[in-house]
RNA sequence: GGGCCGGUAGUUCAGUGGUAGAAUAUCCGCCUUGCACGCGGAAGGUCGAGGGUUCGAAUCCCUCCCGGUCCA
């Protein structure tokens, strides 16, 4: 995308003496006051020149308040910053940017700003990047702080445009901070992102991009630029680059963290020396971004060997890398994330898996405790909030230590095995082992290579190891792709919901305005409640005349609310019908609905505030609420809970539903609304229980929380690592549970005939009672064994030195034929044991024979075989021992001779 | 939400349709001044739950529960 020249040529520009360049490198055209720049002042087109030279001795804190005074000395107003974690937003987990904060419903001019023109500092976490944190001493950090002001501008009303966003600029960077005005220079650039875009200027100096100016005024549709109603002012200005710049460090994270730093550095042997070391670093980073590896740079400026500053190097990146992963953990924490396998929760683990990683790798003496600890009390005087969760962010990295370490455990013989066994077989790792391991267990690649080359076995991973493994999972995504097919018809007016005005309406009277052939209806109004929001839909009926069609489901798309029914009465369109829910369910659902706010305020106030909605469903029969959690929830805990949600339920406080503007929502009661999503519009419906609940929902609800009726918790359930299901009923539901279970308890009670209340010692007393018995069994049937075996011991038939035992039972058990199978084939040698039960009406042959009888290939399974078709049965077994059923006993006698006559004659 | 892997003795696991096993920890005995080692023995199991197929299921099939993991 490109803009024209006029867009970036000033008058401010003009009027100072600026001039415009084509930088030699990059091309791309700059202004500047320096008449003799050749190149643009960013990286790569010139080196870093900020690095030893110190301009003033201001700290980030001092940046960052002098950023925001001189702002509001120019009559902006500041606001405060948001978490980090995008709540208000469903299209991005992370705050990227201060413009994250504005979208959509600012920047598209539905929800008027906070304040106009505004200033404030947002703490910004982007891990596109990650790999780069540490190699490029903080030019990429994974967290970081955009320094913002921003002006909403309309034609109406314009607070101010590019001259003086480029004069606050200059201003700022030169008279505040003290940076040569000769050294800054403004390249013409173009910006877009979440579909909007226009011209902007990257400022840059002595190497080191500062800030970028943006002037936001189109909006991207279909690939061409449309007017927006607003232009915007957007600025981001890097906290941690400019506290950088000034101070002339060998890397922003000398100017960030200072003493912290410091500490790392101690911890992993590194002296004084390795500042020089790192200023060098520092220079020659920009190769990474160019693909290689500046090592052999740094030891030729250095004059040193290249083997002795690898090492160093690795340790002084990784100490970069564990402060930064660190502090974007801390507020990660912070702002209630909780580490899963899904959604926002992976990013989570991903970086502290990242950070563990390294920390075993370096085998550093210092705790993630320790290193969060540090993170909260260097960053609590500017994020006081970091310090309420303290305790919450050390106890879930620690679980996630645990389970990181349990991982590589399981890793470790998984893959100890899989090299054993290709050593015996002598065969190499396949690309499939490799993808079942990453797949299913989680173990990387590079993890398996490493291991194996400890074996020395060699692995080669292929280039498009990751696309293999996204090449499988769409196989199975694309298999189940089922919604409903509503028959969405364009150009009618919206349904008018009658269930706003009063979720208690059953009966109404409305006019048919379409009818879908076979089975769709649409109303001017309807209190049939359609699907969403996690609360199903209404069923009922809808007569006309004195024909009743039954609303099977109801629906709605573009406000538009489709009810299907099960046949269509003809001529009714355009008549007025009446419409009747069936207002028992409804009330039934209603009430799980309420339930479900209430549960999820209980279940904040006893686990924490990291508890988020992940998802909810309500119906007649039940409510569902997904929550983020980091353990499971246990048993006293759910009590707590259920507790909790009961008193609010008898303290019998009213249920109001209202609509209110976004902007005084959101300052009212915070992010927390949008537990359910995030809706369209500047005005939201809030639901509220008294005063301890308000979500947006557009669900319905009862007027008084004594009508949602006992809560009763059914199961919790762990859907996904970090996210726990809870189950519950409300009002009858909740009687109709209890009815259930207290008629189990009966039942079992007069079975084992104890008084209900000794439900649990009857069974124990059962069970132990069984087990003796067992034993008694055991010990039994081996003396009945032994018993039988001295009585056939000394008869058998003995054919070409073989011995056949040959008994004959009734209804003797099968652990009584086995050891008796078994007492004779290891005390008694060459022999072969043929042992029948007569049982109701069928006859079972148990056949033995000992280990130096297999030596002579003589088998059990292949006798079994042979008998079989005497008896009239089916059986099998292996070469020691084999069983047969058969339902001829007549054929015992049989069977018997031709095994005598089988060896006699062999 | 979808896919995949797993659940067997207190623990770690082996067991691809035919008598439930090993190692380790536990207990007892022997050896030894004692400890460690060593030797001998014992005890320890609803094979996650339920259903199905089969003469026969830890093993195959279905449903559910629990854990893990990848993707959206």
């Amino acid at each position: 995308m490109e803009f024209s020249k006029d867009e970036y040529e000033l008058k401010y520009f003009i009027q100072n003496g600026f001039v415009r360049k084509q930088c030699k490198n990059c091309k791309r055209y700059f202004w500047t006051l320096n008449k003799d720049f050749e190149y643009c002042q960013s990286s790569p087109c010139v080196e870093y020149g900020f690095i030893g030279e110190k301009i003033s001795n201001f700290n980030l804190n001092e940046v960052r308040n002098l950023f925001i005074n001189y702002f509001k000395e120019k009559s902006h107003t500041e606001i405060s910053y948001r978490p980090v974690v995008a709540r208000w937003r469903d299209d991005i987990y992370l705050t990227i940017a201060s413009i994250a904060v504005f979208q959509p419903f600012v920047t598209s001019g539905i929800v008027p700003p906070p304040a106009n023109p505004l200033v404030f500092s947002q703490p910004c976490i982007r891990l596109k990047d990650i790999d780069l944190v540490g190699k490029t001493a903080g030019r990429h950090l994974t967290i970081f702080e955009m320094m913002a002001h921003h002006s909403f501008n309309t034609v109406y009303n314009t607070i101010y445009w590019k001259d003086e966003t480029v004069e606050y600029c200059q201003d700022f960077s030169s008279k505040i901070l003290n940076i040569d005005p000769l050294s800054i220079c403004y390249i013409e650039d173009a910006w877009e992102g979440g579909g909007n875009a226009g011209p902007c200027f990257e400022v840059a100096s002595k190497g080191l991009e500062i800030a970028t100016l943006v002037f936001m005024k189109y909006q991207i549709v279909n690939g061409t630029l449309k007017d927006l109603p607003l232009f915007i002012v957007d600025t981001g200005y890097g906290l941690e680059r400019y506290a950088w710049f000034i101070s002339g460090k060998s890397s922003a994270f000398h100017a960030i963290y200072d003493k912290l730093l410091e500490k790392i550095f101690k911890k992993l042997g590194l002296d004084k020396e390795v500042n020089h070391i790192s200023e060098i670093h520092s220079k020659k980073s920009l190769l990474y971004l160019q693909d290689k590896d500046p090592i052999f740079s740094i030891s030729k400026e250095l004059n040193t060997n290249e083997k002795e500053i690898r090492e160093i190097i690795k340790r002084l990146e990784a100490s970069y890398v564990l402060l930064d992963h660190s502090k974007c953990i801390t507020f990660l924490l912070a702002d209630g994330i909780v580490p899963s396998n899904v959604g926002e929760g992976y990013l989570g683990r991903l970086v502290i898996r990242k950070l563990l990683r390294i920390m075993k790798l370096l085998n550093i003496d210092i705790t993630l405790e320790e290193l969060i600890e540090d993170q909260i009390s260097l960053w609590s005087k500017s994020f006081p909030h970091l310090v309420k969760e303290k305790d919450r962010i050390i106890e879930i990295v620690n679980i996630e230590r645990e389970k990181y370490d349990q991982l590589l455990k399981r890793a470790d013989t998984m893959i100890d095995n899989l090299i054993r066994e290709k050593i015996k077989k002598n065969e190499k790792f396949n690309i499939d082992e490799l993808i079942n391991l990453y797949d299913s267990h989680g173990i990387s690649p590079e993890y398996v290579v490493e291991k194996a080359a400890k074996y020395n076995i060699e692995i080669s991973v292929p280039k498009d190891f990751l696309s293999k493994i996204v090449e499988k999972h769409e196989i199975s995504v694309k298999k189940d792709i089922k919604k409903v097919d509503l028959p969405i018809t364009k150009d009618l007016q919206p349904t008018y919901p009658l269930y706003y005005d009063n979720p208690y309406t059953d009966t109404f009277r409305a006019k048919v305005l379409k009818v879908i052939y076979p089975d769709w209806i649409i109303l001017d109004k309807t209190a049939f409640y359609p699907e969403g929001g996690g609360q199903i839909y209404d069923t009922g009926k809808i007569i006309y005349n004195d024909f009743e069609m039954n609303v099977l489901s109801v629906y709605k798309f573009d406000n538009v609310i489709y009810h299907k029914v099960n046949k269509i009465i003809s001529g009714i369109e355009g008549q007025e019908v009446i419409g009747k829910i069936d207002f028992n369910r409804r009330l039934d659902i209603m009430r799980h609905h309420t339930a479900t706010h209430i549960m999820l305020y209980s279940l904040r106030k006893i686990l924490g505030n990291h508890v988020w909605q992940a998802g909810a469903q309500k119906d007649e029969e039940k409510g569902r609420l997904d929550i983020t959690h980091y353990k499971r929830i246990n048993e006293e805990e759910l009590k707590k809970i259920e507790q909790e949600a009961n008193k609010i339920v008898l303290s019998n406080i009213p249920v109001k539903a209202r609509f209110m503007d976004r902007k005084e929502a959101e300052e009212k009661y915070g992010y927390y609304i949008y537990q359910g999503g995030v809706p369209d519009g500047r005005f939201i419906r809030i639901v509220s229980v008294g005063d301890y609940d308000y979500q947006a929902c557009g669900g319905t609800h009862v007027s008084t929380t004594g009508e949602v009726g006992i809560i009763k918790v059914i199961r919790t359930e762990r859907i996904q690592d970090g996210i726990e299901r809870i189950i519950y009923t409300a009002g009858f539901k909740s009687v109709e549970y209890f009815g259930k279970l207290e008629k189990e308890i009966l039942l079992a009670t007069n079975k084992l005939n104890v008084p209900t209340n000794k439900l649990l010692e009857g069974i124990t007393k059962l069970l132990e009672e069984n087990k003796k018995l067992k034993k008694l069994n055991e010990k039994l049937s081996l003396r009945i064994a032994n018993e039988i075996y001295n009585n056939l011991k000394n008869k058998p038939y003995v054919l070409n030195k073989i011995k056949v035992y040959f008994g004959q039972f009734q209804s003797l058990g099968e652990k009584e034929m086995i050891n008796i199978g078994e007492l004779i084939t290891k005390k008694e040698s060459n022999s072969l044991a043929v042992l029948f039960s007569r049982l109701d009406n069928r006859v079972e042959c148990f056949i033995f024979a000992s280990q130096d009888l297999i030596k002579q290939k003589i088998y059990a399974y292949e006798i079994a075989k042979m008998i079989s078709t005497y008896l009239k049965g089916k059986g099998g077994g292996d070469e020691k021992f084999a069983r047969i059923v058969g339902t001829d006993e007549g054929g015992i006698k049989l069977a018997i001779e031709k095994i005598i006559e089988k060896f006699k004659f062999s």
